[in-house]
DNA sequence: CGAAATTATTTTAGGCCTAAAATAATTTGG
DNA sequence: CCAAATTATTTTAGGCCTAAAATAATTTCG
């Protein structure tokens, strides 16, 4: 059941009672997280030109595009995918000139730039979602499905412990402002 | 204790047994890991820049050089902070411009680049980690140390998983080629 | 109504990053 | 020895990304 016997791995990785304002397991657990991200980032990355000739940003545009049936604005997409507005309509020029993506203003408010997938755009992701799946279960192959879920309820818990720690900054430089 | 109750969270989350090839979970455990990596690090980004004017990958490197007493080579650099040798180059251009870094060919192999932080290097990045440490902590502070422990460790069987699947797709790419 | 404020997007300038080609130095094997 | 192969780094071309400024359309309110 590996219970964490004291005395073995709690004695090397744990002992933030004995260090007063010592904060490196959190910084070691930053970085091992980091260090995972970046080894799936950069094989998907790998994958994607390889078997697919595009890259991470254009997929992962035309996968929140594919979730809505009617479009997405440029702002809405740009805060699905926590990029910049601007950085939305780079990617987006990309995919216009492939035909994968078709943009038009709305027509209630021709501020607006209404996206959708086009047919090809369609068929095109469908292909690659099915094998990102993949992809990503081999890579999470050696996790069972109890690991599986304990890491998700943790990250859960994580990303809470951040959205609040990042809208305590935020709200504060706010008040500093006034 | 949060005992994962069958008929609450894991009839939603986990019933693989349900769906035979189906790999959803993995799949919602990396776009959850992925936000977490994202917030953490666009956070940082924005706080090494309002407070000491620099960026992420500049603090990195300096990072790498400053746990070597005796310099590192811009190949070892690469390898350890998962980036080209091409961007070791030029982040290492700004960081020498700035003063903070040296670099000086070997004197057996003069191929080899050695590049150490000068003192002012030295300073700058001490204050720097100080801070930074502190945010880290900051961001997870709503994470106990029984669960930062917990989670430490399934990211680190994660990192396992991830390296032999990687590993072992080059090699049948290897084997491919022959 | 119409000027000012707001909202949505695009443009711009600049840093990061990669893969692939080029350069430069060293090692190897005939 | 010396030509070929290898190794370390830099250069190049091009995509991603951001913050800030600019543009364009809509809303608000005096």
């Amino acid at each position: 059941m590996e219970t964490n016997a004291p005395g073995l791995l709690l004695d090397r990785e744990t002992k933030a009672s004995e260090r007063p304002g010592d904060h490196k397991d959190e910084l070691r657990l930053w970085l091992r997280m980091l260090t995972c991200s970046t080894l799936i980032e950069t094989e998907i990355r790998n994958r994607l030109r390889e078997e697919f000739k595009t890259t991470l940003p254009r997929f992962d545009l035309m996968a929140q595009l594919d979730k809505s049936s009617t479009g997405m604005t440029v702002g809405e997409v740009s805060q699905r995918l926590m990029v910049s507005n601007g950085n939305v309509t780079a990617v987006v020029a990309g995919l216009l000139a492939d035909g994968l993506v078709d943009k038009r203003a709305a027509t209630q408010d021709r501020r607006v730039q209404v996206l959708t997938l086009t047919a090809q755009g369609r068929k095109a992701f469908k292909a690659m979602a099915e094998r990102h799946e993949g992809w990503i279960a081999e890579l999470f192959a050696e996790l069972d499905q109890q690991q599986i879920t304990q890491l998700f309820r943790l990250l859960g818990q994580t990303k809470t412990s951040l959205h609040r720690a990042i809208a305590a900054r935020a709200d504060g430089a706010a008040q500093g402002d006034a």
